[in-house]
DNA sequence: TGCAGCCATGTCATATATGACATATACTAA
DNA sequence: TTAGTATATGTCATATATGACATGGCTGCA
């Protein structure tokens, strides 16, 4: 695989190459990425429960329906940040978001 | 894109609503900045707890002393992105950041 | 007096995230 | 069919976050 096509896989995807394997992703990766899907299913539910469409709702935040689209998505490109701030514009407090976090966590140590 | 165009105004000198108590800050910017703040602090906290200086810290995170320095600190510069992923370097569990999320900061409101 | 470890703060080149745009798909209604 | 609405996906210029570095303050210790 040449540079070129990995950077390029590498800002659309997971990491490519030397640092992780695909199915090798650390402890703290898993972690996080659990965290973003967690909260990109939690955006589309409050987005849908307000009844707002996605270009509605990149309006309020002024972003675009491909940005909303892809937070939604959790999409390798969409960082946290925009992701809470997503949900505190539609309403979520500290709580809310502690709540989505922890949703369905309940591993049994 | 006001933020933007505040960021560029800061930049000459302005200060635009610097500090929520002047109602510089919407709610949610101040929602966001809260967060900032409390995990800014726990990640100082269990660090500490950890017996970690921020050197080491810098190391396990593959960043810098100074960025850090900056996490702790709630700087503007740094996103909750870095603080999430500093809490998780230092074993924080999604648990364990919705406690911090939800933790009372003493003002009544 | 140093010196060493720790932390704060500022700057800067660059890596990354973002908004905007184009386009595709699916569904609905006239 | 055609038009309209909602969503998905890819690309790109650029705004932003980041690591690296410099520096200064502070504490304790020889």
């Amino acid at each position: 695989m040449n540079k070129a096509k990995q950077k390029r896989l590498e800002a659309r995807g997971w990491r490519v190459g030397t640092t992780s394997d695909f199915l090798g992703l650390s402890e703290e990766e898993t972690a996080l990425v659990e965290m973003k899907l967690r909260l990109g299913h939690a955006l589309r539910e409050r987005r849908e429960a307000c009844g707002l469409s996605q270009v509605a709702l990149a309006k309020r935040l002024q972003s675009s329906q491909s940005r909303v689209a892809k937070m939604e998505a959790a999409d390798q490109t969409v960082s946290l940040d925009l992701l809470l701030r997503g949900l505190v514009a539609l309403g979520a407090t500290p709580r809310d978001i502690a709540r989505i976090l922890t949703r369905n966590s309940g591993v049994a140590a």
